[in-house]
DNA sequence: GTGAAAGCGCTAACAG
DNA sequence: CTGTTAGCGCTTTCAC
């Protein structure tokens, strides 16, 4: 910066207020840092500027797992939405590793970023517990209590599923989820949405009919979950209907009945959440709750910028949407 | 820091020492340092660190599109491998718009990252001049000129494709790319060594077997790729068989030929290139050409800290291999 | 083995 | 409207 100065002949104070766009600058002053910049490749350093400034424009953004894609897209729209609003973005994965979703934590927070959205994703307590306090949580994708959270309504979202197969006949209805140890966090309070859901509508809760695999499960290697899920679906009081707790999760049902020869929606009628992309394709044509990806985005980067400016960031609740297509439709007849 | 040096009843710079892990300290002080780190939760500050130091410990990864499962896959493994040497990562995605690619550049070279890794794409050559040359720039993920490229041999991944589907009885291969304006740079380089290995193989290059679409074509909008698809599928002079230039695109000709009513395998053959999830999948089961993933992942890291430790990034060239699944077999027979 | 001091590149008061 | 100055939080010689 001080070789900018020297080559537009100006101080250096001069040099930083050209570049801050400072409006006091006479318009030839302006000129010559502006060609001195451009001519030496001059670059400011975020580092210094955030260390003189004592503040970051930087948000940092943590997800679980990039591989399925409602975190993908979401990461993808509050980047937009953070450049919108002149916020860079940090963006990290964590995986399922309680030690690696502390890791990317703490190098966010090492790197001063002036909020952290989890997307989808809540790290552990001990991970969330790092987090001083001067530097903003909030949560997008999924309900929770840890902190500011902008989500959809997870309670319609479970009754316009419930109440679909419920019209459609169906009476065992299923919830599963097949999630690393990260989604837990996000998935457990959905599944105790089924649960209310399912006594509102008068059927009764049956845990037999619920299935929670970790992706990852250390005992039993990485096959798992697809063993569990298999032999979930090929039990004897298995479900008519399955309300998956996620897309992802969706795919991997589909997946394993496909594999078993089980037929959807003949045979097993399946739900997903969020819509994704594939959901809406003819070959996988999944019933599923839409989320309002790009509002979500926004309302989260919202939500984020206002706790920074020391705002109330008050909590959203969006209405989701039921995309019915061609994953359900009438319980088979009774067996036997 | 002074605060913890207070705490400790030492130095601010014996503080340092400990931090950094100097050997020569005494248990003693070390001790009362951690604790005292521990006590006021203190966390170290990385642009000041830098500041001081010189040298940055991050990477910048910039990834096309998210969505793309193989760039998601990538990014995952790269920031795990940038993790296990000691390396913290930035990621950035950036869409098709010049503008914004040029702009997230600017940000990862604003914080200073030590080297940038392209992971299949790079930027319009207007973003990458501006890459100061003490800066690191690798391409991981596709075979480029540009600079050191960690990618698998094209030629002999296409040749595999070729040839498998010439084996199958094939004559009219076609050769399909609908990617944003990112990709052009990588995909562009892969329709050339089609057009090679189809005139090695005796098969003469037509040029109407080829498609290329940009999903974002400004005039016609957003619904245009999919109607020059679409088009392309039902002309008389269709190809028997299409080789897609990713997994991602053969995805997409699969959707457009379901709803055309076009059978894979039976109208139409389709390879991919990448291997991603869903190609494994029975619903999908697409034959394409595997890329080794983790591979990729840890020889672009090594090649990135390679060049920022000044070493020579020797630019590797990995070994493809074709898995066939159900979306080839033979032509059908002619029309008519 | 530990501490004092200089300085990394920038911003922000304040003078001029 | 522009320049001077004093740090921001850390690392790094160099004395002690």
């Amino acid at each position: 910066m001080v070789d900018v100065a020297r080559e537009a002949g100006r101080s250096k104070s001069t040099v930083s207020a050209v570049i801050r766009g400072e409006p006091h600058i006479t318009p030839e002053t302006r000129k010559r840092v502006l060609d001195a910049i451009d001519k030496l490749g001059y670059r400011r350093n975020a580092a210094a500027r955030y260390l003189a400034r004592q503040r970051s424009d930087a948000l940092g953004v943590v997800v679980g797992d990039f591989r399925n894609p409602f975190h993908a897209e979401m990461a993808i729209l509050v980047e937009q939405e953070a450049a919108k609003r002149g916020y860079t973005t940090l963006l990290a994965t964590t995986g399922d590793d309680e030690e690696v979703q502390a890791a990317r934590i703490r190098v966010l927070l090492e790197h001063r970023v002036a909020a952290i959205i989890f997307l989808a994703f809540a790290g552990p307590k001990r991970a969330l517990a790092q987090i001083p306090k001067d530097t903003a949580a909030v949560f997008v994708g999924f309900q929770t209590a840890l902190g500011p959270s902008v989500s959809v309504d997870e309670a319609t979202g479970t009754s316009l599923v419930i109440t679909h197969l419920v019209n459609l006949g169906h009476t065992r209805i299923g919830y599963v989820t097949i999630t690393g140890a990260a989604e837990r966090y996000t998935e457990q309070p959905r599944l105790h949405t089924y649960q209310q859901v399912l006594e509102q509508t008068g059927l009764t809760y049956d845990e037999r009919l619920v299935l929670q695999v970790s992706a990852s499960d250390a005992n039993g290697g990485p096959g798992d979950a697809h063993a569990r899920l298999q032999q979930y679906l090929t039990r004897h009081e298995r479900p008519t209907a399955i309300f998956a707790a996620s897309d992802y999760t969706a795919l991997e049902i589909i997946e394993c009945a496909d594999q078993l020869g089980i037929a959807i929606p003949r045979d097993l009628s399946l739900v997903g959440f969020d819509d994704i992309a594939t959901a809406g394709t003819t070959r996988i044509s999944l019933t599923t709750v839409a989320q309002p990806f790009r509002e979500l985005a926004a309302e989260g980067v919202e939500a984020a910028i206002a706790r920074i400016e020391g705002r109330q960031a008050k909590p959203r609740l969006l209405t989701p949407q039921l995309v019915v297509r061609n994953s359900t439709g009438p319980p088979p007849k009774p067996r036997g």
